[in-house]
Formats: structure tokens, C-alpha cells, sequence
DNA sequence: GATGAATGAGATTTCATTCAT
DNA sequence: GATGAATGAAATCTCATTCAT
């Protein structure tokens, strides 16, 4: 009897709860990834998502979980890096330089997921749960695959250690973004943003393929 | 301290002071690298301390001025890295291996150090001075000399852009101690901490040598 | 309600808001009784009314006056004990026997009244109105009835207190219900929840007999 | 070295802070008697007694275990009764009397005990824990001794069920300070509050004693 | 130099109540 | 009549900092 519910007011409810819901989510990533749990702070991320601050509480429950959401919708993300166009024809280099650029890539237009990682890293991954794993995995099953099929033949070396080799890629790409103002008073500075990143992609396929020798 | 009463009494008070101040330096190392300037709690260093809360500010004046005093007393500690005995006759290769090898080391018996910089880069540097940069700048000088001379000698290719490298190394090095709890799911449980660091270090200077390839 | 649209719609939204406010009244006197005013929540009351919490405004104005109107809907439950039978010819033994034994049951058999007046009394009666001690003295009017005529016939001392008297036999049996877990622990475990209550009953007439004799 | 402490300053400082403890107990004795657990306002307990509410979380903890610690503190005084002078010379007459008295007065004297027994009984002793039953146990063992000693002496009829007595005796004491509002209504009030309790307790060993024996 | 008690400002969390539909 | 989202006020609790000795 009381679930009748009038067929068109609903929507409009279940909608601005969603878009709520969704305004508060964003508002916390951007407040969480800035300045991490502890910096964070409720008022802030209420305020940020032009929303009263009890309604944090009705969605998420509490600060603590409000960060997991954060971090799960977040993390969820790299996902797309995984479906990436693996291509078996195209040979190891082809598909090391895509697999390679399409993480670097998914980093540069993530700022948010890079430092979101970095607090829970130095947090000792308090927070993150499986699914990061769940995730990266699938990537990186995918780059065990190509670093494999190159093995195999012969163009990649075959006492190859390949968890090694992924978290060195891993850095490779990350610190690019993590120490970004430490490196920019390294590099030159005359270029402009995208220029540096190309060329620090271009570094690390080389790096990858080549080493320094 | 302008009234002298005691002779012998000064030199105790002075001492138990300097005692006090480094325990708490000590303190404020540990709390703020385990939990960032935000995390760390003053109850808590004092209690590390073993010393009463109020001494922390008659010696320091506040937790901001403490985390930098920690900042400062830690990042100094990087120098002693560069004083490796870097050896023009040994050629570059024995040299690189040597420099790499020191900063690897170094990082490993300096988590509080590593821990500290990952929560400056997160906080966007805003304590860090310009200190680190220097003493950086000269352990950085000389594995440019030392490249350099590769390349002079015809052993590394020309045309490696240095300041890539530099951080392609901290790279490498780093991310196994900032991502430690991460690498140690991908990576062979059977193995003692040494040795997982022994094949890490290992697969870094191949890593740097050759590429993969 | 004023501007009638539909002849038979109206009965059926008449029959719905008659069927809400018994709900919700049913509700709040659950947890009302359970959790005292303070301890309630207007959301538990229409969660378990299974009706939006605006009904509860909508037909209450506010929680306290809700709290009122179940102490009100309930306080008049007591009316019932003191319809009990009271026959002149059966003697005042037997007709006291019935007293006690109407009262207890009653109590027995409405938890949330009991709890009710509990709260009430503990909260210095801040809510709860005359009406209370109308009904119940219709009750103490018929046991005074039935002492006097016992005094009459020389079953009862004539130097009975008979205000004390009453007062005493609502405590004999409001404290079993009162204090339940506290004797639960004292009597003898072995035996039924009926049981237990035939016990008392028996002892609380017992007791009176022998007292008031 | 730092557990030396100044020998005249220690005291001092031990005494504020026991002093504080004692008034915020004594403070919150007085709210959550009144209010009980959800009714009471930390910052009225603070208000009253005179302190920063910070100082009631440093002492207690949070306001669940101040609560508990008042329980605690308060039902400890029960203990007192049990000390009463049981002289086995003076019979068991003499003695019920003399229990049943010191009881009742130690109800009187002490109405925030009694309170606190009626919140923690609405609340089915959420909170209390065993303290009350081994101090309350060591009072009725000592009328459990005094009753048996009757029933050996003939005095007291040998089927008296001790626990049911001693539910009586603990009820016809308490509802006069629980319903005093109520009873006031009901009695004489031409007669001091002194008066009307003398009354009440010859009342009850009266009914007491016709009822046991 | 050192201590433990105390504090005010501000953080998180809760709750009765109202708004928009 | 009914709903779910939203709110402001107030509650509990925390923390850097200061006071009195």
C-alpha cells in the first residue's frame, strides 16, 4: 500500500539525491586528494559541494567511510587503462609503447588518483581495499602477457623478472607526477607542459627498451 | 642563563635541555613521519618524549615550527650520501653501480626520511626549504661527472638527457619504499626483506645498465 | 479535505490517515515506552511506522506532543482494571483477592503502560496530565469499598491506613514488573515465565492477607 | 631522571585535579540522576561543575563511561547499609526492624541513588553492573540470616519465600520515594514530610511483620 | 628547566524539523 | 495525503595551546 509512490515525483527525488550524492563525492575527492584524511575537513567538502553537511552523513555515514567511497570510485577508474587496444599482431614493442603511454596518460589526466594513491601509500594502505589489486591487476596481466609474448620471441631478454619490471614502469611514470615541482626546476624550463611530458614519456619507452647503455 | 648561580649547576640544566630537545626531535621524527603534519598528534610526541607537552613549546613554539625543525634536522641527513668515494679510475660503470647502490642504501636506512618527503611532495613542499635541493643538487652533480665521463669514454650513448636519468634512478629507488606494502603482494613472499632489497637493487642497476631488451 | 474532489476518494484517504496515525501512534508507544522521550527518535518511530516522517509533524505537530498523545492513548488503558467485577456478596476476602489479582494481570499484560509511568515518574510527571489519576482512583475508590466493608465486618483491623495500604499493594506489584531482570536474578531460574508471575501473585496476596488481618 | 618531580608542587597539583574529578562526579551525579543517560547534557555537566568540558572526556573518557562511573560511585553507597549493628541477642523482631528502617532511611537519604536505580531499571541495566548485586547481596544475606534465625525460632512461618520478601520489603520502601508526587496527592497533607515518612515506615514493618509471620 | 591541570576554538556527528514536489 | 531530500541548531568530542606552580 505505501510503496505506491507517485510515478513522477520520484524521479525528480531519486535524481537530486543522486546528483547530490555525486556533488559530494567530487567535492570530497577534490578536498581528500588535496589535502588527505586527516587534512581534509568535513565543513570544507560540505561547502565545496554546496550541500549541508548533515547529508554527508545520510549518504556516506561518516567521515572515515566517506574517504573509502572516495577511494573506491577513484581507484575504479584505472580500469579504463586496462582496455586498452592490446593488439597481438602489432609485436611486444608496439604494444609495450601503448601499454606504457596509456598508463602514463591515464596519470596526466588523473592528478587527483595520483595523489589519492600517495596518501594511502604513506597511510600504509589503511584505507584501500582489494579492489585496487582487482584492478591493477588486470593491467598488469595484460603487460605480463606482451612482456611474455616478447620472451618468447626472443626480443626480450628471458631472466626478465617481471613484477621488478612493472613496478619499475610504475615509477617511472609516477614520480613524473608525484615530485613534478622538484623535477621542473631540474628540466629546462623554456618548454611548455606537454612538451616535458612527451618528452619524459619518450625517456621512459627508451629507458624501458633501452637502459642508459 | 645571564645569571650564573651555580657553576656546576648550569652545565647539568644545559645538559638535561639539549637531552630534552633532542628526545623530543626524536619524538616529532617518528610521529610525523609515521602520520604527516596533519595526523600527528602533540599528545602523542610528548608521550613518545617521555617529556611534559609544554617543553615541546617553550623549545620549539608549535607544531608547525617543530614539523620543520624535523623537516630541517632529517633532510640534513641526506648529505652524508653524497660523500660516497666516487672514483675517477674505477670507470663509470663501477661508479654508477657505486652511486646507485649508496642511494638505495641510503634510502633503506632512512625510511623516516623517505616518509617525510612523500608527505612534503603530498603537501605540495609547503615547509620544505630549499635545503633538501641543495644537498641534492650535489649527490645529483656528481653522478652527472660520472656520466659525463661515460659518455666521454664512449660507453654510455650521447645523447642521454642526464636530469631524465637522474630521476628515472630516485624513481627506481624510491617507489620500492613508498610502495612497499604494495610490492610485497606482487613480489615472491618466500624471501627474507634483505633479499627482496638485494634483487630489488639488482634489478634496478641492470635496469639502468640495459633496459629490458 | 475542504474541497471534495471525489465522493468515493475521499473515504479511502480518510481510512489511509486514520489507519497512519494508528500506526505511528503504535509506533512511538513502542519506542516511547522502550527508550523514554530523550532516548527516542522521530526517525526509529517512523522507520517502524513504516511512514515518512512528515506524517508524524503532519498529524502530531512535534515529538513532544506526540510523546503526550501516547501517554494519553495509553494512561487510558488503565480504565479497564477498574471495571472489574466487584460483587458485595462474595465477601471482602474474595473481592480483594480479585483486586490484586485485575491489577496484577493487567500490569502483566501492558508492559508499555508500566514503562510508561516509569518514565513519567523519573521525568517528574513533566507530561503526563490528570487523567491518569482520575481513572485510578475510580480503582482505589472500589478497593477502598471493599476494605471498608471489611473493616464492617471485623475481617479487616479497623486501624488500617487505608492510603498506605493501596500504595503498598502497587508497589508489591508494579515492582515485579519494574524490576524484572533485578529479581530474575534472585528467584529461582528453573521455573517459567508464568510460573514466576503465579509465585508472586500468590505471595503479594499472601502478603496482603496477612498484613492487613 | 625525569621521574623526579618537584616533592611540593606534585601534591598540589594531585589535589586539583582529584578535586576536579570529585566535582565533575558530583555534578554528573546530579544531571544524569535527574535526567538520566539521554535526558543529560555534558555541557550542563561541565556548567555545574564548574569546569572545562574538556576535563570531563580527559577523566572519563566520553559520556557513556562518566555515566557508568556515576552508577559506579553511587551504588557503592548502598554498602553503607549493610553495616548496620545486626545484634543476634536482640531477636529477629528487633532486627527486621532495624534493617527494614535502615533502609528505608538510607532511600531517604540518598534520592539520586534512588533515581539512578529507576533509569538503570527503564533502561533494563544497560549500564549497571555486577557492583550493585554483590553490595545489595551482602544486605540480604544479613536479613536472610535474620529471617532464617525467625523461622528457627517459630516465630516466622517456615514456607515464607525469602526472595519474594525481600522483593516486598525492597518495594514497599521504594515506590515511597519513586511515587512520592503521586502518594502526596493521595495521603493526609496536613502532616510535615518527616511525619508522613515515620508513617510510611511504621506502615511498612507493620505489613511487614503481620505479613511474615 | 619542568610539570600537570586547564582551556577555547573548532572538529565531527546527531537530531528534530521543514521544503519541494 | 504522502514522500524523500534537505536543513540549522545543537550535541559530543578533539586538539593545539596556556596557566599556575
Amino acid at each position: 500500500m505505501r510503496i505506491i509512490k507517485k510515478k513522477n515525483s520520484v524521479p525528480t527525488d531519486q535524481c537530486r539525491a543522486e546528483e547530490s550524492k555525486v556533488r559530494i563525492l567530487k567535492a570530497a575527492t577534490d578536498i581528500f586528494s588535496e589535502k588527505g584524511l586527516d587534512g581534509a575537513r568535513i565543513d570544507e567538502i560540505a561547502e565545496t559541494a554546496e550541500i549541508n553537511k548533515r547529508m554527508i552523513y545520510h549518504y556516506f555515514g561518516n567521515k572515515e567511510d566517506l574517504y573509502v567511497e572516495v577511494l573506491r570510485s577513484n581507484l575504479s577508474k584505472v580500469g579504463y587503462v586496462s582496455s586498452l587496444d592490446f593488439d597481438a599482431a602489432a609485436g611486444p614493442r608496439e604494444n609495450i609503447r601503448k601499454a606504457v603511454s596509456n598508463y602514463f596518460h591515464f596519470l596526466a589526466g588523473n592528478e587527483q588518483f595520483v595523489r589519492l594513491i600517495g596518501w594511502e601509500a604513506l597511510n600504509r594502505g589503511r584505507y584501500k581495499d582489494t579492489l585496487l589489486y582487482e584492478v591493477r591487476n588486470r593491467y598488469e596481466e595484460q603487460i605480463n602477457d606482451i612482456l611474455r609474448a616478447g620472451i618468447e620471441e626472443g626480443l626480450i631478454k628471458p631472466d626478465l623478472d617481471i613484477a621488478q619490471t612493472l613496478l619499475s614502469i610504475d615509477a617511472l611514470c609516477l614520480i613524473y607526477f608525484t615530485h613534478n615541482e622538484t623535477f621542473r626546476r631540474i628540466a629546462d624550463c623554456g618548454i611548455s607542459q606537454e612538451e616535458m611530458m612527451d618528452k619524459r614519456l619518450e625517456h621512459i619507452i627508451d629507458f624501458v627498451f633501452n637502459g642508459i647503455m
